[in-house]
DNA sequence: CTGAAAGCGCTTACAG
DNA sequence: CTGAAAGCGCTTACAG
């Protein structure tokens, strides 16, 4: 391996010299900086991150970390397009990503305290699959740069989040405005906040009709289609069962589909369906799902951009919302009367 | 943070002999040793790993290389399977592990002439999405521990793949020692050798009874249970139907699955279905599914421990290949007659 | 504009 | 058993 020192006395010049060209910083007469440049592309040399990274007290890399106490959430085909986003965003700045899966999340912030005390890692984004209280202290100890993709309620990670509260609103408002009056809601047993507010979104539009939420119209499900499916039979097997479905995620939504086809209950003439995610799956249903968007690559993206300025020193706004966006597709008509 | 001068201050000794019981290693006195050890549990240090990395001219970091062309073999479950059986064989070594994710195979590969230039990793483990090819140089260029999990057909890569050919060929015995002689197959569009090896262990079980791959009892679909669906009907449509059908992956078996029973074909008692894999879904489908299991844990560890042995010098062996097995569940019987 | 020197925080022979 | 010294490959003030 090329070390700057060759490349030095290859042009003739001094380490500090290579160095200034390495970080174009000024102070290079344009011979040196030509003669240098054409030694480097020579020789293929590029500097050596962990000798870097002693002097700049840098590592170039962060942590992306995962608590994966449920599968389910790993399996989402959204957390790929987030972290596409992210590690766009950090080519762009030259860092690297260290990925950690640790079981629980007090697991997960140890780790993460290693992985900052042994200088691995500058900074880390944390999916919030559960409870992020641990790693508050994690911050306490180091006021390392963090950031939560999720809600992180009582914690001081900057966090980002989708509009789960908005989506879920026009959802509902679309459905009403269709003319839909008996809304089932396959919600689940399990809670992250974004449920609940989705949850939020589904009671204010309901209210802002005069309506509330019946909870008799509501199943429970685990995020699976399989668990959709069961929930959806549920609700069509009612004595009044529902005009129109919401499942507050995608493969729900598809499994609520799935029942009604087994039921002979057509979508949209006889139940409409909406989902939430906009999944690749849910465009080649038949018919294809009207459903909530959530963009994962701006998420991922947003994410980044946000660590990145804490890496820098400034002050990035505490809290981001990404847009949600409801798409209409075939699973959505008005009910029959 | 603490460095291991504070350290060595602290317990009235020199850096040279923290470093020691930090490795360690022998010819420390107990006393000394039990001191050391007290202060560095006091002050909570963690050695620098890139200053320990500068001086030991490694990283404790290798790449996992994720060529992601397609989403659709990211969103396999089974490769989180995989993922965690690496990241457990990281731990035990004191590893990490970093993460990329580039497009197309040259990208990978000069992204990983990158990483190792730089001395951001010692090694990596390659995902085979695609063709491996362009790693071959990488190889080249530097000798670097790599190992790929595939086939990686015409490379110098160490490769670690799951016994395709014994698990296709296994399927195909049973189908046929329950009687079936019409087997449809579902294969795909994108050929990944691991799917030639399938389709290899396919046409050895019927040559092994005389029988050969009939064309007609061939559909394409690309991974996907909707893709699955097209092709169990398309088979399902046809004069003489198959009595069983073999898809190459559980996905695409979930989706025969449900083009059966839209067409009211009962399963296992009008015609049998064997998947691919064991998804954690194959499981949970009504009826469970039969099919070919493929350890990714298996597979993650034990690419971690080929890449780790070459970290340390020692040579394993060129090519391993994980055992798959046959999990009878509810989906096979003998045909009607 | 240029380079000598010190320093980042460890480890490794080498004397003692 | 113990520690002084040099070195890993960069960067950063500081003189010139």
């Amino acid at each position: 391996m090329t070390t700057i020192d060759e490349v030095a006395q290859l042009a003739g010049v001094s380490p500090a010299t290579v160095s200034k060209v390495l970080n174009n910083r000024p102070y290079v007469s344009a011979e040196k900086r030509a003669l240098i440049e054409r030694v480097i592309a020579e020789t293929g040399f590029v500097p050596s991150q962990r000798a870097r990274g002693l002097s700049k007290r840098r590592s170039y890399i962060f942590g992306m970390l995962i608590p994966y106490t449920s599968n389910q959430l790993f399996a989402d085909p959204h957390l790929l397009e987030c972290i596409r986003g992210i590690e766009d965003v950090a080519n762009t700045h030259d860092y690297n990503m260290l990925l950690s899966t640790a079981r629980a999340p007090a697991e997960a912030a140890s780790a993460c305290v290693r992985l900052l005390r042994s200088d691995v890692i500058d900074g880390a984004i944390v999916l919030e699959t559960i409870d992020l209280q641990p790693f508050t202290e994690v911050l306490q100890q180091h006021d390392a740069p963090m950031v939560a993709i999720g809600y992180a309620q009582g914690t001081a990670l900057h966090a980002i989040h989708a509009d789960d509260y908005g989506g879920a609103l026009s959802a509902m408002h679309y459905l009403l405005s269709l003319g839909h009056r008996r809304i089932g809601i396959v919600s689940s047993v399990l809670r992250p906040f974004a449920l609940e507010e989705r949850l939020r979104g589904v009671r204010v539009a309901l209210e802002a009709r005069g309506l509330c939420l019946n909870e008799q119209l509501i199943a429970l499900g685990d995020f699976s289609s399989i668990s959709g499916e069961a929930a959806g039979r549920a609700l069509l097997a009612q004595p009044e069962p529902p005009t129109a479905i919401f499942a507050l995620n995608d493969r729900m939504a598809i499994g609520v589909m799935r029942a009604a086809r087994e039921l002979n209950i057509s979508i949209p003439e006889q139940l409409s369906v909406i989902g939430f995610d906009d999944i690749p799956t849910a465009s080649m249903a038949t018919p294809p799902l009207t459903t909530v968007r959530q963009p994962g690559f701006a998420l991922g993206d947003t994410a980044a951009n946000v660590l990145f300025a804490l890496l820098d020193g400034s002050m990035p706004p505490p809290a981001a919302v990404i847009p949600t966006e409801l798409i209409v597709r075939g699973t959505t008509a008005p009910p029959l009367h």
